[in-house]
DNA sequence: CTCAAAAGTTTTGCATACAAAATGCATTTG
DNA sequence: CAAATGCATTTTGTATGCAAAACTTTTGAG
């Protein structure tokens, strides 16, 4: 017999962290803003013993800052923040890809092709938000092909912090339209399992894209111009 | 004027914090054993409360695993999770190696070269622990020269969970001159500035050191031995 | 004697209560 | 009028209490 519908959601505690979480990287709670406790504990409705013991998950996690007996803000990052946080994914996915490309299976393969085409259909419609789903989409199963949970938790904490500024970035058409090829390219490399190359092109990539944030950040269209 | 001697520590779960992680990496609490709150906050002279954040932070690290409604057990790594562990701080001390030799002073250099004369003592004298704690330093040092929070933060995080492996390792004699040896290179490769050469040096470095441990985990001399 | 079900105990999870620190405001003083 | 000081309020930090889930032990039936 199938178990009792339930809906076994999480202990509670885990459930408040992805909510949290989710309104930190969708900028529902502003970088740099003060998480409140009472405030939060009746916007989720549940008291504030979960609700602390989540928000030290996030700050392990270094989504959110403690200041003793003052709180936890949200994380805001500064440029040099960012450009370091972009160095180390730049790092981590380009292990990702070297690996991945010595592991990945053929299924895995056509998927992320598949995946590659609808994000083509979604550039030439100039469909953004789809564009970034299915990017995030395609890096994940990349580094999912790496087949090491180790990586895929540490290289998800990382990103975990720049998802708020990426949430906001448009990227310009020149850029966008490099960013596509790059793809394209990375699909070739992983099909001729060119470790290596695949490694140097997504380190390029992410580069790219870094300097693209830092871009935008410097011209004040992101927030948190700059911090410590 | 001074600042009142006080001694602010920490708030209590972050004292909390440090002190179980240093139980679990020191093996005080073995891997695979169960947190029991009522014993730790009786040992800790804390309450529940506390101690189940830092218990919470601690998961978040990866250090402990939550078990739903069933408490949380001191991480115990299986070789495959060795293996993937270190393959991502492998990755991560190569970069931490380029970006220090792109960055580091001179200053820090004389530094490293010091404990590195250090460590030869030890070495010579046959003394493990002093020999670790020098080792321990000396990539500390090469990660800190590499000038990105992140990177060290990330580091930190992934480090911590071998740290129980590694206090009970022991080396065999040709292992440990090869990795005095290669110590040594690293050195070299640092003051030559050679980026891509120490990466590649650190990475080998970092494989060597995993195979040391998988093997004596396979020979029984470490403790948990297989798991999911 | 074995297995299983049930009662009892322990342990975790969440909520509430209390204490200490910080913040804001008004008043006072130079 | 400005700065500072003291008081009230708010907010964080810690402890305790209560309920639900899991583990143990006992006991009863086959």
């Amino acid at each position: 017999m199938a178990e009792i519908i339930s809906i076994p959601r999480q202990v509670l505690h885990q459930e408040v962290a992805t909510r949290l979480r989710q309104r930190i990287v969708e900028g529902a709670i502003a970088p740099g803003a003060k998480l409140n406790e009472r405030e939060l504990s009746e916007l989720l409705q549940v008291s504030r013993t979960p609700l602390r013991e989540a928000i030290k998950m996030l700050a392990a996690e270094g989504l959110v800052e403690l200041l003793p007996n003052r709180g936890a803000v949200a994380a805001h990052l500064g440029e040099q923040d960012v450009a370091d946080t972009f160095e180390v994914i730049a790092g981590l996915e380009g292990q990702s890809g070297e690996l991945a490309a010595q592991r990945i299976t053929d299924a895995e393969l056509a998927e992320i092709r598949a995946l590659h085409y609808e994000m083509l259909a979604a550039f030439t419609r100039r469909d953004l938000s789809t564009y970034y789903r299915l990017n995030a989409q395609i890096h994940t199963l990349i580094n999912a092909a790496a087949r090491n949970p180790v990586l895929t938790q540490t290289w998800r904490n990382v990103n975990a912090r720049l998802q708020a500024l990426r949430f906001r970035s448009n990227v310009d058409e020149a850029k966008w339209r490099r960013a596509v090829n790059e793809h394209e390219r990375m699909v070739e490399l992983l099909a001729a399992r060119d470790g290596p190359a695949l490694r140097a092109l997504l380190v390029q990539h992410l580069e790219n894209k870094r300097d693209a944030v830092l871009e935008l950040m410097r011209a004040g269209t992101l927030h948190g111009a700059a911090s410590a």
